[in-house]
DNA sequence: AAATGAAACAACCGCCCTGTC
DNA sequence: GGACAGGGCGGTTGTTTCATT
């Protein structure tokens, strides 16, 4: 299906705008919205694509955006929430107020990436380059086990909470529709689609979830040393088992991306396939990020209701009440440890001792360098999915963030 | 002071999804 | 169901600024 271009491209400025140009189009948006972006241009008097007058006005122009040097608080946030989202920046951009996605895009290109290569740390996988090295010993298949449990996990946590959220969002939304409404809804398969396949379709990039995982392989490595015999992850998943009380999640790999773009080199597919038993549901919809801009919510994370509401969600029906329990396992699970994990995440090591680090490593042997090696190493992927764990559970998030 | 390269930032491009007709 | 418009998204490129030689 071939399309036309967005606009007429013959006559029309490019480049950078000029601060008319910005006034043009602020005092037209101010006083009759933005409307149609095609028909804006000319409307405003601006020799310009209306797509590029939406984007100027989205990155630059709206009053809400915050411009300037991300904080510390900001870049451990691009960092984590990179390390569990990947690329997807207008969701990473949803946990961070008034910094735009392509904002965050370009810092984490010209920063973040940089400060992570240069201390020996993939910023793709966020895991040490020389990560090979936990996978070559006799513990693969323990470790390719891990790796199918954790991503497992990691996939149908991201999941459920989701549903769960979503559930509550339109208990409070649709409350009246819902009384009329009870369709099936954990019955979605490969072929689902109002509930998983977004997860898993556009949401979430197909390297996602291998990429998580691939740090929280080299992590349990070594964390369920101290974890076995006390009912951790390994009591669970011993064996391979990747069946659930209430959801199996089939990873497919080697399979070509459901998206085109920006799959990258990566094939690996999850389907997710809900066979619960669930007594109640999801209403079989979603509350989209459309919707709660046309009923005027805006952004719902910000909305006390809906905080109150995540937190409070995981204790409603039989399914989600155990979506609560075993979330809060899983998270609980992560977070502590015999040992006991200190609350500093790796992130704030990346952040704050890049310099010390670096330092002391130079000297050093090259293939140590950034990551560590034996208990550091393990230490400090601790640590860092801890951070990212933390900032998940405790995250209000909203519809983008799974 | 000029030249060069790197870094940072802004904007564009192309693809895709969704809604409407 | 197909065509199309509108808009979102991520990748990439172009431009500017800064640092170094």
């Amino acid at each position: 299906m071939g399309r036309s271009p967005c606009c007429d491209k013959v006559g029309l400025k490019k480049g950078p705008w000029t601060p008319e140009e910005d006034q043009k189009l602020l005092d037209y948006i101010k006083e009759h919205g933005h409307g149609s972006w095609r028909a804006l241009p000319s409307k405003a008097g601006l020799q310009r694509c209306g797509k590029s007058c939406r984007l100027r006005w989205i990155n630059y122009l709206r009053p809400d955006i915050k411009r300037g040097k991300f904080s510390l608080q900001e870049e451990q946030t691009v960092i984590q929430l990179h390390a569990l989202l990947g690329n997807r920046w207008s969701a990473i951009a949803t946990h961070l107020p008034k910094r735009t996605d392509n904002e965050i895009k370009n810092y984490w290109n010209t920063h973040l990436k940089k400060r992570l290569a240069k201390m020996g740390i993939d910023p793709v996988t966020h895991k040490p380059k020389n990560d090979a090295l936990l996978t070559g010993d006799g513990q693969s298949k323990s470790v390719a086990n891990l790796s199918h449990i954790a991503q497992w996990e990691s996939a149908r946590l991201e999941a459920e909470a989701r549903l769960v959220r979503e559930s509550r969002l339109r208990s409070n939304a649709h409350s009246s529709l819902q009384q009329l409404a009870n369709p099936p809804c954990f019955a979605a398969s490969s072929s689902s689609t109002s509930t998983s396949a977004p997860l898993l379709s556009k949401s979430e990039p197909p390297a996602m979830a291998s990429r998580s995982l691939d740090a929280l392989k080299a992590w349990n490595n070594g964390w369920s040393r101290s974890t076995e015999g006390n009912g951790g992850i390994l009591g669970r998943g011993t064996g391979g088992d990747l069946e659930s009380p209430t959801s199996t999640l089939t990873f497919s790999e080697n399979v070509p991306p459901i998206m085109a773009r920006g799959g990258g080199g990566e094939n690996s597919v999850a389907m997710i396939e809900f066979v619960g038993s669930s007594s109640s549901c999801d209403q079989g919809g979603i509350m989209r990020e459309r919707e709660w801009k046309e009923e005027g919510i805006g952004n719902p994370s910000q909305l006390p209701e809906y905080k109150e509401g995540f937190e409070n969600s995981m204790s409603f029906t039989s399914h989600e009440m155990t979506l609560s329990i075993e979330a809060t396992w899983t998270a609980e699970s992560l977070r502590t440890s015999d040992n006991g994990i200190a609350e500093e995440g790796f992130t704030n090591l990346l952040l704050n001792n890049t310099d010390e680090r670096s330092q002391s490593d130079g000297g050093g042997d090259e293939s140590e360098n950034g990551s560590g090696s034996g208990t550091d190493y393990y230490e400090d992927n601790k640590n860092y999915w801890n951070s990212i764990l933390n900032l998940v559970n405790s995250s209000p998030s909203d519809s983008s963030m799974f």
